[in-house]
RNA sequence: CGGGGAGUGGCUCAGCCUGGUAGAGCACCUGGUUCGGGACCAGGGGGUCGGAGGUUCAAAUCCUCUCUCCCCGACCA
């Protein structure tokens, strides 16, 4: 049996200075967790056995679908060199040498470990499809650790790859997991939604994100009041309201207007009397192929509507994954030879396709085709231009979504007003394509004798950030309360005073038929005030705390559930019973 | 990496400006009273004031350097 007087359950009455979000300060204040160095903390005794609880409930679920294997955390470059990825991890990646001066990193994702497996065993279709995951350690040094568990440098992540012979058998890997994720987090007590995203640096075409809605996330998602669309920010798209394009002045023909000191979207706008909607924003970067940093930058000239905001996950994407950066001043000199603030597309001769090299891109959001007689920079110190049409004046080297939605704006599917939402993401599901198998030289045989390359699947779940999201969902002023399938303990027996024989054997009663009923029962037989216990219990967690007080007399305690604090009696003899129907409705 | 903030007993903080015997509350130990929402009384233990260097008769306090942590940004499978 559990006793509190004998575990080690530190709470705190105040929580740690540097904590910022609820997650943080009250798994600390439980005592489920102390932080070791940025972004590194350990677990202790309740912090590990809701982990084990999750992690078993993982574990059980993925074993439905694939195989648990268990790999190496330390992994020598030539792995990651095989994959292109030595480079392109940069300064993410914990690297290490060994005695004799050999290179390694410390793992933060598996699919080399994983593909350097598939190439050397799998020769067959035969042996397709395969799943294969592990629960395991992942290191990433990340720039900055923040909000407790929610962004650390070391945590444990349930990471599975699929091996498929076709698209085909992708889409069926890819289908059960995320079916099964949707069981493991309903069995975790979640509420999640999923949401389209970006793939990102994993690379692949379809990618799905599990997130929980809170204030606490990094995350941005998009979601329809109206219908089930939801998507990440990355991602997303919207519907826009028509805008009236402005009448042509003068012959139509752009029109030089002087707005001395006039910089920024809002100031011209508001000097020419007109709306930012009918402005062309012009951003200038300098593009560059990820990683080597050797080839030579490109200008590429982007131009959204006034009132928009870029968004880089799709320029991105746009750009075929190259990376970008702000142009700096004499480069805008250089090309547009015009200072900032008064930049436009006119004048300059653009690449014609995104291969042309020699060339500036001008990369155009969709919001302004088919506009008419929008105002841009002049490049020209101090001027701007009036009747200014896309393809009319300048030709876009390529029309994309650049482009974030925002709150209000038309979903895509229905029109429905758009919402966005702060949420973290606790699992996430790619379809990687042929990027892993393909550059590590993993092939098989298919059924004619041709050697086929596997096409992978990529899938998954951050196991800390369940416990964070849980608590992120469930507290109030007192602490916290977990879904009763993850929490240390179902229930905490509280004895308001051991000094009494008769209200300290009752509790030890109540606890032991409810810990052979198979409940996870913590009793908390310390010699303390009964206030001190009843705070205690509201802090670290459990969902249900029994009350064994002066009703003993009567043959009842207090049941309390936590989420509501609603209390009601409950009588000793059929307390089991009790919590059968509150705790294993189902069975 | 840019900007901001903070390091004083286990926790939360005061003291620093204006240099002069290191403090409070909580927690902890002992004894007693108490016992349904973080009790009370009495006694007690515990601090290289993040580190190094400097100024000074004298540094938690002033100066320089440095480390660490937190927040905002950049970044983020």
């Amino acid at each position: 049996m559990h006793r509190w007087s004998e575990l080690f359950i530190p709470t705190l009455r105040e929580a740690p200075a540097d904590a910022e979000v609820a997650s943080h300060k009250f798994l600390v204040r439980a005592g489920y967790i102390r932080q070791l160095a940025a972004g590194i903390y350990s677990y202790l005794f309740m912090g590990q056995r809701s982990f084990n609880k999750i992690i078993a409930i993982v574990r059980q679920e993925m074993n439905t679908i694939g195989q648990e294997f268990f790999l190496p955390t330390l992994h020598p470059r030539e792995l990651w060199e095989a994959s292109g990825r030595w480079a392109v991890m940069g300064d993410n990646m914990f690297r290490l040498q060994d005695r004799k001066g050999a290179e390694l990193a410390l793992g933060m994702t598996h699919e080399e470990v994983m593909t350097d497996i598939a190439r050397k065993e799998l020769r067959s279709y035969k042996q397709l499809p395969q799943i294969w995951y592990q629960i395991q350690t992942k290191f990433r040094d990340e720039p900055r650790p923040k909000s407790g568990l929610l962004r650390v440098r070391q945590f444990t992540m349930k990471d599975s790859y699929s091996f498929d012979l076709d698209a085909a058998g992708l889409d069926v890997s890819y289908q059960k997991h995320y079916d099964v994720y949707c069981r493991i987090f309903d069995r975790c007590g979640l509420r999640y939604v999923v949401v389209e995203a970006h793939s990102g640096a994993m690379g692949g075409s379809q990618s799905h994100e599990f997130v929980v809605r809170t204030p606490a996330g990094e995350d941005l998602v998009v979601s329809c009041e109206k219908c089930n669309y939801a998507a990440n920010l990355e991602k997303a798209t919207s519907k826009l309201a028509a805008v009236e394009d402005l009448k042509p002045e003068g012959d139509g023909q752009p029109l030089l207007v002087h707005t001395p000191g006039q910089k920024t979207i809002e100031d011209v706008a508001r000097y020419l009397g007109v709306s930012p909607q009918n402005k062309i924003k012009t951003l200038a970067l300098m593009a560059s192929e990820v990683a080597t940093g050797t080839g030579k930058a490109q200008p590429v000239i982007l131009l959204l509507r006034g009132d928009h905001q870029m968004n880089e996950a799709k320029l991105s994407t746009a750009l075929a994954g190259r990376e970008t950066r702000p142009m700096q001043a004499e480069e805008i000199e250089a090309l547009f030879g015009s200072p900032a603030g008064f930049l436009g597309p006119i004048g300059i001769e653009w690449a014609t396709s995104l291969k042309d090299g020699d060339k500036p891109i001008l990369l155009v959001d969709e919001a302004l085709k088919d506009r008419r007689n929008l105002i841009s920079g002049a490049n020209k110190q101090d001027y701007h231009l009036k009747n200014v049409t896309p393809e009319g004046n300048f030709h876009a080297t390529a029309y994309a979504d650049l482009r974030s939605v925002t709150t209000g704006e038309g979903c895509p599917n229905c029109g429905g007003p758009l919402r966005i939402d702060a949420a973290v993401e606790v699992g996430h599901i790619f379809k990687l394509g042929y990027k892993y198998s393909e550059s590590m030289g993993a092939r098989v045989l298919d059924r004619h004798g041709k050697e086929v390359t596997p096409i992978m699947g990529s899938y998954g779940i951050g196991m800390e950030r369940i416990l964070t999201a849980a608590v992120e969902q469930n507290n109030d002023a007192d602490g916290f309360w977990l879904p009763p399938q993850i929490a240390p303990f179902e229930i905490v027996v509280v004895p308001t005073n051991v000094s009494d024989d008769q209200l300290r054997t009752t509790a030890e009663d109540i606890a032991r038929r409810l810990e052979t009923a198979g409940f996870d029962v913590l009793l908390d037989d310390r010699d303390e005030r009964p206030g001190v216990k009843f705070k205690d219990a509201d802090l670290v967690g459990t969902p249900f705390r029994v009350n064994v007080g002066k009703k003993v007399t009567e043959g009842t305690v207090e049941v309390v559930q936590r989420s509501t604090h609603e209390r009601h009696d409950a009588s000793i003899s059929a307390i089991t019973g009790h919590f059968e129907k509150l705790l294993r409705p189902a069975r």
